[in-house]
RNA sequence: GGAGAGGUGGCCGAGUGGUCGAAGGCGUCAGUCUCGAAAAUUGAUAUACAUUGCAAAAUGUAUCAUGGGUUCGAAUCCCAUCCUCUCCGCCA
C-alpha cells in the first residue's frame, strides 16, 4: 500500500510503475482514487463542520439545563436533531468514500526500486550472481525421493492414508538431518545477531487479512473449523502480525528476528515429476529472518539478508545463485525481491530454496507499524527472507553431497547436530 | 471449559451522562539555580486526518481495548467481541 499523499502529488510516477509491471488494467485506479480522495476530503470537511455544530449546541443544552431553562433547551434539542439528520447521510458518504479509496489503494502496486529489471513474468527473471561451482559429477545423482528412500527415510504411503497426498513421514537419519539443518540455520542466524523466536502457528482472520494478499489466502490458508484461526503459511505471517497496530521504539531499530515454524500450504494441482517427492508439500518447516528498520536502511538490509542465505548454503557445500524477480513477477507489495536458488546436479539447473524481499514501508502502512522517534513517528520498513526451508533445502544438501557409492557426506557444520556422524550409509537398496 | 475482577495518555492512576483529550503523580525535555551535577523550582510534554498558510503555526474533527447501540450530548449507560488477572476444572 502506497501513501495516498504520494499518489496525489505524483500520479504519473504511480502510473509509470503500474505500466512497468504490465498491469495496464489497473491504470484507471489512479485517477479514480484522486477523484474519490477529493470528494472524500470535501465530505470530511462538511462532516467536521456539522460535528462541530452539534458539539457546540449540545454543550449549550447542558448549561441551560443547569440553569433550569427547560424550554430553551428543548428548542436547541430539536435543532441538534436536524443537524444529526444531515450528519447521518454525510457520514454514510464519508464511510463509502474511504472504503472505496481503500479498496483501490490495496490494488495499486508499491513503487519498485529503480534497479528492478523490467519483464513480463517469471521467465524474465534475471540471474544476478553465482556462488560456488555448479558441479555435475561423473556419476548419476538419483531422484531425491529415491535417495531418501535408500536410507529408509521416507514413508509417503502411510502419510497418504493418514493425511493425504503431499504429506510425508520422515524417518531415521533423514529426519534427524532435516532437523539438523533447521537447528544449524537457527544457530547460524543467532550468530549473526538475530533474536530467535518461536511464534504462534495459528493466527486470526484479521491478521490473515493484514499479512496475506487475497490470492495468497486462497491458495495457502488452512482454516481451523469452528474457530477464528488459520494455520500459518510461513512464520512471517505471525512475526509481522505481531507488530500490527503497534509502535516500536526507535532505539530498538533495527529489529532483527529469526523465527522457526512449521508452514502449512494448500497449493493444489500437479507440477510434474520434479515437483513431486518432497519438493512441493502441504507441510514443511522453515527458519526465517525478518527485519524491521528505518526506511533509509532497507536496501542495505536487503543486501545483507540474501547474502546470509547464500553464505548459509555455501557452508553446506551447496552451490547457489540469486535470481532477481523482474517487474512483472514482483508481488504488488514488494519494492524488490530475489530468490536464492540451489544447484541441482541431477536436473543440472537451479531450483528455488528461498526468497528475500523488502516491502519498504508498504506493509507497515497497511498494518500500521510505526516507530516512535524523537522527531515524530514514522512507518518502519519491513523485510523478510528464508534462511532455509526443509525438506526443500534438504534436497539441495542431499543432491550436492551424494557420493558415488550412494552415501551422503554430512557437511562439517551439520556434524555436531548429527551426533558427530560424518557420513550416512544407505541401509536399503 | 466454569466463576469473579478489570482494560483510561510513555508508565502509574482519578474520573459513573454536559467546556474531559481527560485531575494528580512518575518519567521525559527545556529554563532558573550551580564551576558542574544532585536537590529545589518554573514551564512544556499523545496521535491521526482535514482546512488555512511559503512557513512557523492556527483552527476544526476523531481517538479513554475493539465494534455496535441508547442520548441533544458517552471515558462514563446498554449489547457483542477481544485481552489481562484471580479462583476452580481439565491437560502435555
Amino acid at each position: 500500500m502506497i501513501d495516498i499523499k504520494f499518489l496525489r502529488e505524483n500520479p504519473d510516477v504511480v502510473k509509470e510503475n503500474i505500466k512497468k509491471k504490465f498491469q495496464e488494467d489497473k491504470l484507471h485506479l489512479v485517477d479514480e482514487v484522486i477523484e474519490l480522495d477529493e470528494k472524500n476530503r470535501k465530505a470530511k470537511l462538511q462532516g467536521d463542520t456539522l460535528r462541530n455544530e452539534r458539539k457546540t449546541l449540545s454543550s449549550k443544552i447542558g448549561e441551560l439545563m443547569k440553569s433550569g431553562k427547560k424550554e430553551e433547551a428543548e428548542n436547541i434539542k430539536s435543532k441538534v436533531q436536524e443537524v444529526n439528520k444531515k450528519l447521518e447521510s454525510n457520514e454514510e458518504l464519508e464511510h463509502k468514500y474511504s472504503e472505496e479509496i481503500k479498496a483501490r489503494m490495496m490494488r495499486i502496486p508499491n513503487i519498485m526500486d529503480p534497479s528492478v529489471p523490467i519483464g513480463k513474468d517469471d521467465t524474465e527473471n534475471v540471474e544476478n550472481e553465482k556462488f560456488g561451482e555448479p558441479i555435475v559429477p561423473d556419476y548419476e545423482i538419483p531422484y531425491h525421493a529415491d535417495i531418501i528412500e535408500s536410507f529408509g527415510g521416507l514413508d509417503k504411503e502411510s502419510a497418504g492414508r493418514t493425511s493425504g497426498t503431499a504429506f510425508y513421514y520422515l524417518l531415521g537419519d533423514i529426519a534427524r538431518l532435516h532437523e539438523a539443518v533447521l537447528a544449524y540455520a537457527r544457530d547460524f542466524m543467532i550468530e549473526k545477531g538475530f533474536t530467535y523466536c518461536i511464534p504462534p502457528f495459528m493466527i486470526r482472520r484479521d491478521i490473515v487479512d493484514g499479512v496475506m494478499s487475497f490470492e495468497e489466502y486462497e491458495s495457502m490458508a488452512y482454516k481451523i473449523e469452528g474457530e477464528d484461526l488459520y494455520l500459518i503459511g510461513t512464520s512471517e505471517h505471525s512475526m509481522i502480525g505481531r507488530f500490527k497496530g503497534q509502535f516500536v521504539k526507535e532505539e530498538d531499530l533495527p529489529i532483527t528476528l529469526t523465527s522457526y515454524s512449521p508452514c502449512f500450504r494448500k497449493e493444489g494441482g500437479s507440477h510434474g515429476l520434479e515437483e513431486r517427492g518432497l519438493y512441493r508439500v502441504h507441510q514443511f518447516e522453515k527458519q526465517e529472518m525478518i527485519v524491521l528498520c528505518k526506511y533509509e536502511d532497507h536496501m542495505e538490509w536487503y543486501n545483507k539478508m540474501w547474502n546470509y542465505t547464500v553464505e548459509f548454503f555455501r557452508s553446506l557445500d551447496v552451490p547457489v545463485r540469486t535470481l532477481e524477480c523482474c517487474s512483472g513477477d514482483l508481488a504488488d507489495l514488494k519494492v524488490k525481491s530475489c530468490d536464492v536458488e540451489a544447484w541441482s546436479p541431477r536436473q543440472q539447473k537451479y531450483f528455488e530454496v528461498g526468497s528475500c524481499s523488502t516491502l519498504g514501508d508498504a506493509q507497515s502502512r497497511r498494518l500500521n507499524i510505526k516507530a516512535k522517534g524523537k522527531e515524530g513517528n514514522y512507518l518502519v520498513a519491513t523485510l523478510n527472507n528464508t534462511v532455509v526451508a526443509s525438506p526443500r533445502g534438504l534436497i539441495g544438501i542431499l543432491e550436492n553431497n551424494y557420493q558415488k557409492d550412494g552415501s551422503i557426506k554430512i557437511p562439517k557444520v551439520l556434524q555436531p547436530y548429527m551426533g558427530g556422524k560424518e557420513v550416512l550409509i544407505p541401509n536399503k537398496k
